[in-house]
DNA sequence: TATGAATGAGGCTTCATTCAT
DNA sequence: GATGAATGAAGCCTCATTCAT
């Protein structure tokens, strides 16, 4: 047990590693990558025999956090509103510790953006989301907003709440000025 | 003129042929880039003779198409919300021929996100744009929208206009559904 | 200690075979020489990452040898006369090493040249060598005689000693014959 | 004939060009020999179709000047010293036009080294040129010190006439000063 | 098991040479 | 005859991967 434990604790650190390197410097190499997380060449190739394999593992590892975030956000049980909320702060979240996986990687990850179509679609069915665009292009469009905003705000030191709410305004009601929304009111003069 | 005409033409076509290859395999190297344009490797060499000068030259023509699609537009002689339907029409037509810049490259190209900035900004002092997120993100959030829909949209083999309405709908009105539009009530049943 | 060992000698053995190879091909690429040396080309980038690399070690390799050469010979301890002997000695031992030098390389490697200036300029003022010749002029005529020498003798099989001794009767009392020297009297007639 | 020496006239330019220019740059190719000689590099193509080719010419046009200048000095009708004095002036000369062939070339140009040849085994035949060194090696340390003369004298402007003087002197009489010389008592002192 | 050397396929680039205008 | 574009062979170098210690 204690060796699974501490093989899947360095597992975990380089994959960490590997994700802060290939954020930086997208054309990283795997001594790059076993440098950033401290080990030898060799070793890295001990746990991820192939580079596919650890991108393969860094995008699992990411699938797998989205997956339980989401999951843990109990998306099904809420509105749609206050799920779409909890998804997109579950997103940010992700989106802040596998930088890399917002650009570059074509599929769109299977494994977690079914719940994000379920969400979706439900919205459609209940009215509370626009039927005219299909939900893939909706998960689609989330995810590359938030892409943006985590980026945005990575260079902006703004934090994850602030991120999170700029980019659930501009999915859910998009860049037009909320005409009758009181808040806004001051924010620009009128 | 014979000359320079058929020298340009042949850049126009190398690099055509490039923004093709390079959109099915970002990976594609020069052999392959110089086999679809239908030249050898050295002749490839003699129009860029760096690899890192065809990608500048082919983000240099996609920023010379918008700059000069966006300037023909008028955006700033038009309301704002016509500005933005045009520079959306824009950006899906310029998209559609060099949907490898969609991903992959950094730098929003300042040669044509700056009209989109003014107009977005000129929207944000008339009261029809949201003053609550900053014009860059704006900006970059109208770029990726567009790159969701133009490769949706080619996968599905939506015409223009449609791929056009689609991306201006969601960043301007966002994924929630239209309350009181009435052009919509019948799509999704109520 | 046993790395450290095992490396050296690998490099010793590698810029062995890249002399031996370049003695011949002066134009060898690296996969040449690497194949001299009985590695890949691989390989032979991990030892000397750039061509340029592997010359300059090849030239440093030399240096050193003829540095530490003429270091033991001890020139400053000994009458000019014999210090010249020594140094012509031990330039034809490190010249039949390091053939590939003779030719192509330029600057005249100030690391051991520095020791043959003294001796000459100490020569010359004690009145052994003349003084109507610049100092540097007098090494660059040794080195290139020990290389002509080195190269005649190479193609003749003319063991060490004959060809330090041939070189250094013609740097010193050049092509004239010794007018009042019996010893060679019989050699030609009279 | 016109045409001919128009052609005439080129090709020596040309050379000219070229040997200029591989006197600087030993590595220069095609191209920068051609924009060294004002031309393109298709036109460098018509006069020498080959590299190769182009050196040949080179060498022979640098053998050819050689020849002349020794043929006109009539060196089997003077005393081997004189015969001397005047074909170290003829190379000293050759080989400020043709610098870049004082490197590089192997074989020896046997096209003007019969002469040099016969003239020191005139001497050795007559006693005034030592007969205990090959007259081929006598012939290469005649070139060679030739060669380290006109690129010392070059990097320090001196006159061809020194160089000349310099260069007989080191060939004949060697580096050891002559010790009955009254002319060289004074500039070291005694 | 961790290491670091070895490998070789593949990429970028240069340059001598040929060809069409 | 002169030009400049086209060619492709060959060089240098990188990097993912394997191997021996």
């Amino acid at each position: 047990m204690a060796a699974v434990s501490r093989r899947a604790r360095s597992e975990r650190e380089i994959l960490s590693a590997a994700a802060r390197t290939l954020a930086d410097r997208p054309t990283a190499g795997m001594g790059e990558i076993a440098s950033a997380a401290g080990i030898a060449r060799g070793t890295l190739y001990r746990y991820f025999p192939t580079r596919e394999s650890l991108l393969q593992a860094l995008e699992a590892a990411a699938d797998e956090e989205a997956r339980q975030r989401l999951e843990e956000a109990n998306l099904d049980q809420v509105p749609v509103d206050e799920g779409l909320a909890r998804a997109t702060r579950a997103l940010v979240a992700v989106g802040e510790h596998f930088i890399v996986l917002l650009r570059e990687r074509r599929p769109p990850e299977p494994g977690f953006t079914a719940v994000l179509a379920a969400l979706l679609l439900r919205g459609q069915s209940g009215g509370q989301v626009r039927a005219d665009v299909p939900v893939d292009v909706l998960v689609e469009s989330l995810l590359v907003l938030v892409g943006v905003c985590v980026r945005a705000g990575r260079g902006a030191g703004t934090g994850s709440e602030d991120i999170s709410s700029i980019a659930l305004r501009l999915f859910l009601d998009g860049a037009r000025r909320p005409p009758s929304d009181p808040a806004l009111e001051g924010e620009v003069g009128d």
